[in-house]
DNA sequence: AGCCAGGTTTGGC
DNA sequence: GCCAAACATGGC
């Protein structure tokens, strides 16, 4: 493993630790991070984070995409480049008064050692944790959730992640990094004039009004950015208002793109999950009763351990 | 061919 | 309030 100060000499003193506020940005003390930045690169060393699994296998985010070992995605109104260099990260471009927005948006801030050794009482809650050390729990721009997750409804990831790019390149900003096309989302406002056929024609189906009238909504008004400020319950029920969103969608919006990490989506392989390793909860007959239960027996990041219990079932690691 | 996928909507009791 | 059916699409 390369360690900081050798990948420094490596790349001929271009980074210089970030003292102003290292203290602050070092609170994870299992991982002992250690955050630099120089001319436009910020490289994160010493994080678990697993890009491939956080940001690819996870389904959390259907936006960022590899290419010869690197990950890209369209954020904050650019294209960005993330690549790991032994145990760092390197991210870029990223500017100075930019690194707590995407220390923040990689979930860097949080203590998950802490997190994992809570769950003495929940075995498997516990093993789902332990199975997956570089699985962060994203904090993405609100809206990016609300389109992508109205697209995942009765959907697979696989084509999720396919109608999501389509989106981006039919109607997005179009950024350009190491010769590849990255494309934002389309704003509320740009998606509100897009015609139902034109996104029936791409193949969205019947999700094709539901995005255009959600976008509508969006711009007329509907207090995306301050669903983060509300208690959960009233977000929860103000989320459904939107056509497509329902409360397994609301979840997903509020856990993914609003920092409530209570919010506890249940979808069939969660069901499933819970179904086989949740005795306790076994009287909850539906899924909006397995979500409150879930809510209540694991409490207040209950939705980030529901991240590791998904993965883990959907691919196989725990057996359902 | 038929079932499944990070469900929601609608209409009927 | 609970329940069933319909809903577009593509992979297996």
């Amino acid at each position: 493993m390369i360690q900081a100060n050798e990948l420094d000499r490596a790349t001929g003193g271009l980074y210089y630790i970030f003292r102003a506020t290292r203290d602050k940005l070092t609170t994870n003390k299992e991982e002992e991070m250690n955050v630099q930045w120089k001319g436009g690169v910020l490289k994160i060393a010493g994080t678990a984070l697993d890009p491939n699994l956080t940001l690819i296998d996870s389904a959390q985010c259907f936006t960022w995409r590899e290419a010869q070992g690197r990950y890209y995605a369209a954020l904050f109104d650019r294209a960005i480049c993330l690549e790991q260099i032994g145990d760092a990260l390197l991210v870029s471009p990223v500017a100075e008064d930019e690194i707590e927005d995407f220390l923040h948006y990689f979930d860097l801030m949080r203590d998950y050692g802490a997190l994992r050794d809570r769950l003495t009482a929940h075995p498997a809650a516990l093993r789902a944790l332990e199975c997956l050390p570089g699985l962060k729990i994203l904090n993405q721009p609100p809206w990016e959730t609300l389109l992508s997750f109205i697209i995942s409804a009765n959907n697979n990831v696989g084509r999720i992640r396919r109608l999501v790019w389509l989106l981006g390149a039919q109607f997005g900003a179009a950024y350009t990094l190491d010769s590849l096309t990255l494309n934002a989302l389309p704003s509320p406002e740009a998606l509100a004039e897009v015609g139902e056929s034109a996104l029936r024609d791409l193949g969205f189906g019947y999700r094709a009004p539901y995005l255009i009238d959600t976008a509508r909504m969006v711009a007329a008004g509907f207090p995306l950015e301050e669903l983060s400020q509300m208690p959960y319950e009233k977000a929860h029920a103000l989320l459904q208002k939107l056509p497509g969103v329902g409360p397994k969608v609301a979840d997903c919006v509020l856990l993914f793109g609003c920092g409530h990490a209570s919010a506890f989506p249940v979808d069939v392989w969660v069901e499933r999950l819970m179904r086989a390793w949740f005795p306790e909860l076994a009287q909850a007959r539906t899924r909006a009763a397995l979500a409150s239960a879930a809510r209540e027996l694991l409490g207040e990041n209950a939705g980030l351990i529901q991240q590791f219990l998904f993965h883990c079932a959907r691919c196989g690691i725990m057996e359902l």
